[in-house]
DNA sequence: CAGCATCCTGCCTGATACTG
DNA sequence: CAGTATCAGGCAGGATGCTG
């Protein structure tokens, strides 16, 4: 029989317990860029240079690198239209709708921490 | 709770607004570490070895840096006791129980991912 | 337009040792 | 116990230029 490691009486386990998916979470959405591209991609499917113009800052390399992961990790669709030029879109695939929450959550925890600070500073 | 009403002619601002509070709320929470210490002291206050310990595979001098940089944004509390020896405590202010709504969303994702993996893979 | 190659830099991170 | 100092490596991320 499999040792049960997860002893829930034990708080210190149960920190463990709820600190693992969190971490997975973090692993996946690492970095500055890739909750920025997939908001990006929630107002609809674009181009790389739309994207590109959306979020500020990032360079060609991040974007491509980022885009790479994104699909590789199931979050992000990329689609290929065999026109001249070629037109490539990518799009939010329906398992990275359920990030939504996270985002939101995010979105409005950033506008209550702004106006944290100014409170405090002023 | 009033619609932030999105205005259709202008997706590109409505997506920039959108994007502002994200990478904000990113900044504060960026890295591998600090959300998974905020976690750690949502189980209550905490000695820095206890954090230590529970954060798996933190050194002591991230632990040192990223309590500083949560202690400076109003997100943790630190209390000297002045016993022999001192006794430092660590506790999460009223402002960081802000974040449990993103935590949670975290944590939620982390399993939905975590499944959705497993069921791709098969 | 889409996106990769190259180069470069700073920061994140780890390991070890040390103080009050 | 609660950290800080120091040294070092690796990788994320930025700038630029080039290809199909």
């Amino acid at each position: 029989m499999e040792n049960t490691v997860i002893e829930p009486e034990h708080s210190e386990s149960a920190c463990k317990g709820t600190l693992r998916p969190i971490r997975d979470a973090l692993d996946i959405l690492n970095g500055k860029w890739k909750l920025p591209i997939i908001v990006a991609l929630t107002f609809g499917e674009k181009r790389f240079s739309e994207i590109a113009k959306e979020v500020d800052g990032i360079t060609d390399r991040m974007l491509s690198k980022e885009l790479q992961d994104l699909v590789t990790n199931g979050l992000v669709q990329r689609t290929v239209e065999e026109t001249f030029p070629v037109k490539v879109t990518y799009s939010l695939t329906p398992h990275s709708k359920s990030l939504n929450e996270v985002i939101e959550a995010l979105r409005k925890w950033g506008l209550l921490h702004k106006s944290y600070l100014v409170n405090r500073d002023r």
